[in-house]
DNA sequence: AGTGAACGGTTTTTT
DNA sequence: ACCGTTCACT
């Protein structure tokens, strides 16, 4: 035990060994949070405090599930299958697939994905003649998954017009469809256990009395029904609910796009009366400069928990902050940059390039490969939802559950088998008809298409019987062969890279059996107190004994339902390019959690960061915020910032200004590379000036050069990219120039102040000389 | 059934 | 500018 406490400093202590009550643990970046998680669930194992299955541990990624079960495994001498640990969504399967019955779900449902799901929604919009102008099926598929994620049924949703009440319909037929085909989406795994729980009290008992000790990672990316979940599950408001160990940072809550609600870490901390409070504020990480910077920006936001990061690490070097003049040259200062960092001896993977946006990415990466520096690009199609792969998943959908129409079109007819429109047509009218899947109303299809869509049928019923007695990696070797799949790529051009593909699926199955423990018989992982427990007989409603979910993955579910379950809560890597050692680039949001010696925040302009839909929403700039700070706070050692003064974006060339953020930064921890004090310049992209960085030395003649063309230009002497400051807006940028002589008028981008059109001769502007 | 033109959307993302 | 999707045509 004193192994596991030493080495933690004061805070970290206290966390770890709170008694067993609720706790909230504000964890600043870097303050070794998934440490004192982990560290926490050995000492409670470890002090016998609880047993293994006493704990649950829940985390949004599949990635800080694995990390928190290496961990632990390193840490204690037992073996972890038998813990539960791991995502709401694979928790929550794993309940589900338990308790199928009393979830009035089919033992062999399946999860829908985003592409499923808003399929799904295309093909519902259509059967029902819905014009998708009025509602397009993205809208629809964002209904009904906020609705979802706020813990409401159609039957609970409010319409307050024609259009809303039109939406809720929709929400209806949608679920009703869901269950006909026996598959469920994200937030239904959610909201079926949230419901399952609710409603059973013998289940939502058992498993209330089980886990003693729940522990939440990233606390304040928790939705409302998740934070309704968990309140379920600790038995919030019973006699003896478990201790729930919320650990999150306020600070670093940038999801609420997708619904996630920090006002749940207050509301945690009022509801479950929380007397231990710890604020982790030894930042491990960063430099002095780095984290004032980070420190100061993030005061400027209202609604805070309080936390300040502090570093025993020297002041380490400032900021560099870089003023390009076009996306163009802002890359190539980048390149020439980590170069440098390269050459005195970085390695390529601690150099991190972070953008707010995806489209910025293409500037860089081009100039990456014309310099030859390896790059990897986060955030690209993962494994499972390549189109190959997942034409593959589907004919193994349907041997499991053929009553899944969606699996069902995706493959009814690829590779090509004579099926076409017409077809799918005439059996879409039998399965309205008789209210059953398309696989089921086959039958009712006569004629030619009657024959073909027959054919299919027996090929699936065909592969299902010949594959009974098979393991899972040979089952998927003969679906590649009997589908058809592997020769129909083989005769494609461009089929090598499929194929490829196709062939790791079979080595995907065989490393998913060997590591969920198919194939072996009872499960000898699972400690003494795990087996009495797991003996105990749990009764469902109807006084049935029932498994508990503890029971091993085999118990539970066959090893294809298994498989295809994990294809779609793990939608496996996005193709990193293995032991290569690259430059990484990636969005703000796809950094957080990760951390670099040395990170470029790019792209720092209003607008863009913050982004400009941001200040439309309410606490918007203030979430852009938070994500300015995850920025900084990736970087140990070395932070780069840069803007440019112009920008291409969906065709055209913005003119944007810095971020407001420069000015919420310590001005002694930046240093400006480029002089604050410019030239005039042209915003032609193709001037010179784009080709080399600009020096000091060649300002003046610059300036001459722009003077000239200012000149020639309309407006008399206003320039289109031309900075300009303006007694009420502050400084801007003219964006576009109408008109001409008197009348001129201009465009003129103020940055946080808008976009406004002044009358030249009339408004009152200033040049500035940059 | 397969190809190319036209069209629309374009912040962030996990499960 | 650039992507994926849809539609019309061969």
């Amino acid at each position: 035990m004193a192994n596991l406490l030493h080495n933690l400093n004061t805070e970290q202590y206290a966390a770890v060994t709170l008694p067993a009550q609720n706790a909230l643990i504000l964890a600043g970046a870097g303050s070794g949070k998934t440490r004192v998680l982990t560290t926490r669930i050995a000492w409670l194992i470890q002090t016998q405090q609880v047993s293994p299955p006493g704990i649950l541990a829940v985390t949004f990624t599949n990635k800080a599930a694995k990390e928190m079960l290496t961990r632990l495994s390193a840490m204690l001498p037992i073996n972890t299958r038998g813990m539960w640990i791991g995502t709401f969504h694979g928790l929550c399967n794993r309940l589900l697939r338990t308790h199928y019955r009393d979830a009035a779900l089919p033992q062999t449902f399946q999860i829908l994905d985003s592409q499923d799901q808003l399929s799904m929604i295309k093909r519902l919009l259509k059967a029902n003649n819905i014009d998708d102008e009025k509602f397009p099926p993205k809208t629809v598929m964002y209904f009904i998954n906020n609705a979802k994620d706020q813990g409401l049924r159609a039957t609970d949703v409010e319409a307050h017009d024609a259009h809303e009440r039109k939406m809720v319909e929709l929400f209806q037929l949608y679920d009703d469809q869901c269950q006909r085909e026996g598959v469920v989406d994200f937030a239904e795994l959610l909201l079926r256990t949230y419901e399952l729980l609710s409603r059973n009290q013998p289940l939502r008992e058992h498993y209330q009395a089980r886990f003693r000790h729940i522990l939440v990672d990233e606390f304040q990316d928790t939705n409302n029904l998740q934070y309704n979940w968990l309140k379920l599950l600790a038995g919030h408001g019973t006699r003896d609910g478990g201790a729930l160990f919320a650990v999150g940072d306020d600070d670093q809550s940038i999801y609420a796009f997708r619904g996630a609600n920090v006002g749940n870490m207050s509301a945690f901390e009022h509801e479950f009366q929380v007397k231990n409070l710890i604020k982790l504020e030894q930042n491990y990480r960063s430099h002095g400069h780095i984290l004032d910077s980070a420190n100061l920006l993030i005061a400027n936001n209202s609604k805070r928990l309080g936390k300040n990061l502090r570093t025993d690490a020297g002041h380490g070097e400032q900021v560099r902050v870089y003023e390009a003049s076009s996306d163009l040259q802002e890359a190539q200062w980048i390149i020439e940059e980590a170069k440098t960092l390269i050459a005195e001896g970085a390695s390529r993977s601690e150099i991190a390039i972070l953008y707010r946006s995806n489209a910025q990415s293409r500037v860089i990466e081009h100039a990456l490969f014309s310099a030859a520096i390896p790059y990897h690009v986060y955030g690209g199609q993962r494994y499972f939802q390549r189109a190959e792969v997942k034409h593959a998943i589907a004919y193994l959908q349907l041997m499991d559950n053929p009553h899944n129409d969606s699996a069902f079109l995706r493959v009814v007819n690829f590779p090509t088998r004579g099926i076409g429109m017409r077809s799918i047509e005439q059996l879409q009218a039998a399965s309205e008809q008789y209210g059953i899947s398309l696989y089921a109303a086959v039958p009712y299809v006569t004629g030619k298409a009657g024959t073909s869509l027959g054919g299919f049928v027996r090929l699936i019923e065909g592969v299902r019987f010949e594959t009974q007695q098979l393991s899972l990696p040979e089952m998927v070797r003969v679906v590649l062969e009997a589908s058809t799949l592997l020769q129909h790529y083989q005769n494609e051009k461009e089929g090598a890279d499929r194929i490829e593909n196709l062939e790791q699926m079979v080595g995907a199955a065989t490393q998913f059996v060997s590591e969920e423990g198919f194939g072996q018989a009872a499960p000898a992982h699972l400690g003494p107190a795990a087996q009495a427990q797991a003996g105990e007989a749990v009764l469902n409603q109807d006084g049935i004994e029932i498994l508990d979910a503890d029971a091993p993955l085999p118990a539970v579910m066959s090893p294809l339902s298994a498989f295809l379950s994990h294809a779609s809560l793990e939608a496996g890597d996005n193709q990193a390019q293995a032991g290569q050692d690259a430059l990484q680039m990636m969005t703000v949001h796809s950094a957080k959690g990760l951390e670099f010696d040395n990170v470029f925040i790019t792209g720092l302009e209003e607008g863009l960061f913050p982004h400009e839909s941001s200040s439309k929403e309410d606490g918007g700039v203030e979430e852009e915020r938070r994500l300015m700070y995850v920025a900084i706070t990736r970087a140990r050692k070395r932070l780069y910032m840069s803007f440019s003064q112009t920008r291409m974006l969906h065709g055209q060339t913005r003119y944007n200004m810095k971020s407001r953020f420069f000015d919420e930064l310590p001005e002694e921890s930046l240093k400006w590379l480029s002089p604050k004090v410019q030239a005039n310049w042209f915003g032609n992209r193709k001037s010179a000036w784009d080709e080399a960085p600009r020096t000091v030395g060649s300002l003046g003649s610059d300036n001459a050069i722009a003077q000239k063309i200012a000149q020639k230009s309309p407006g008399g002497g206003w320039r289109i990219g031309e900075s300009v400051a303006h007694a009420k807006f502050g400084e801007g940028v003219i964006v576009n120039i109408e008109g001409g002589g008197g009348n001129a008028r201009a465009q003129i981008n103020f940055g946080q102040h808008g976009m406004k059109v002044l009358d030249l001769g009339i408004a009152k502007l200033e040049k500035l000389g940059r």
